[in-house]
DNA sequence: AAAACCGGGATCTGCCATCTGC
DNA sequence: GCAGATGGCAGATCCCGGTTTT
């Protein structure tokens, strides 16, 4: 069957090349959806043997064409899965016919493609088992394929539903409720492809962590840490340890402070690579001291203010340089540490407009540096007003 | 009414190494 | 030896506004 179809199939292309809408119709056929390959004798003529070898992993054509036609940057698709160019049966008429109906534009099925190519070897009954368990997630197919677009990996790397599905049951097991479960599923999608035992390794190091550091309720501690930090089910047991042994040996941290930490704004710092953490501690110490602070100011930044340490040397350098250049002091700033959070350039055009008006920061705090954008200039528009009367 | 506290949103993927099963 | 499945890595903040307190 096939064998008559090849000629057929090839002279439709060559006929339809120009008339996109005749070939939309035809790879939309559902009987046309799986490639042909090409019986290999009649295409190839080798002189010598050393072409022989070569030829068993040849491309299939069909598919090359198949693919370019609907967009796919063919090259990006070798470079990342060559394998999957060379397979006789794949499915990506199903997959764009699937997606399309989901609501994907032609142009993100061939990223997807693109991006993730042995997407196309996922059968319809597959997709649909697995759209089906995402969807009790999401609320929206919209909201699915902006993912996929994102991150086509994410949903296509493992056929294995059945693991998809243990993986809900057992996040729901821990008592993340729906809402925690679509934030995770939004925010690290790359979870849900882990293998179930993967994930529950993390937990139980958490909930090992946890009865270490002497806490009480371990599996609540192990949901704080999930939800405070969405990605750490993507990270390895191995560098979330090595993290939390580097801070617990670096500065004078009690047990309950670490626990404590560890389950509220410092969860996200477990994320760091090993050295980056290491470095910015290293930097951030230095450059404290060198501005006269102690070490216990050390340690009391971090506790109230973790996410200073994902802030780069340089960085955090030039913001503590440019508050301190206008007058403000360190204690001030161990005060209010969430200044540090905005962009460098933002606080200097907040110095700026504050100098202008002769704010006296001494007097009043830095308090007006961390605000959002349209509070802070409410509240500019108020001081004007007050110092024109 | 203003200040202070606090949590959340964006997006964090794309590549490589290793194993596994055929 | 191949392709598939899976684990793991590097990368490196900024901003907003609802709610509570004063």
């Amino acid at each position: 069957m096939t064998m008559t179809l090849v000629p057929g199939v090839r002279a439709l292309w060559s006929l339809h090349r120009t008339s996109v809408r005749a070939i939309s119709c035809f790879v939309a056929s559902p009987t046309h959806l799986f490639s042909v390959d090409i019986p290999r004798g009649l295409c190839t003529i080798s002189a010598n043997t050393s072409e022989l070898k070569p030829l068993a992993g040849r491309e299939n054509e069909l598919l090359l064409e198949s693919l370019t036609f609907m967009g796919v940057d063919v090259k990006m698709a070798r470079q990342r899965q060559p394998g999957v160019l060379r397979k006789f049966i794949t499915n990506e008429q199903g997959l764009a016919n699937f997606l399309h109906g989901k609501g994907a534009s032609r142009k993100v099925v061939a990223s997807i493609i693109s991006r993730y190519p042995r997407a196309i070897t996922r059968t319809g009954e597959h997709l649909e088992q697995r759209w089906a368990l995402w969807r009790g997630i999401f609320k929206s197919d919209q909201e699915i394929i902006n993912i996929l677009d994102r991150s086509p990996e994410s949903f296509f790397r493992s056929s294995d539903n059945d693991n998809l599905e243990k993986n809900i049951v057992f996040l729901s097991s821990l008592g993340l409720d729906a809402k925690d479960l679509h934030r995770l599923l939004t925010t690290a999608p790359r979870t849900f492809s882990n293998s179930v035992e993967l994930n529950r390794q993390m937990v139980k190091f958490l909930e090992d962590m946890s009865a270490e550091l002497g806490g009480q309720d371990h599996r609540q501690f192990a949901k704080a840490v999930i939800s405070r930090n969405l990605y750490i089910l993507i990270r390895s047991t191995k560098r979330v340890k090595a993290n939390i042994d580097f801070l617990k040996g670096s500065f004078n941290i009690s047990d309950p402070e670490l626990l404590a930490l560890l389950q509220g704004t410092g969860a996200e710092i477990l994320d760091l690579s090993n050295e980056y953490l290491k470095r910015n501690l290293k930097r951030l110490q230095e450059k404290m001291m060198s501005l006269g602070c102690q070490k216990a100011n050390v340690k009391k930044l971090i506790i109230c203010y973790p996410t200073v340490l994902f802030i780069g040397p340089d960085t955090l350098s030039s913001k503590l340089d440019c508050l301190l250049k206008r007058g403000i002091s360190m204690a001030q700033i161990l005060e209010k540490p969430k200044v540090l959070e905005y962009s460098t350039q933002n606080i200097t055009q907040r110095l700026e407009e504050l100098t202008k008006l002769q704010y006296d920061f001494k007097k009043n705090g830095i308090n007006i540096l961390d605000m959002s954008r349209k509070r802070f200039d409410a509240k500019l528009e108020r001081l004007a007003l007050l110092s024109d009367e």
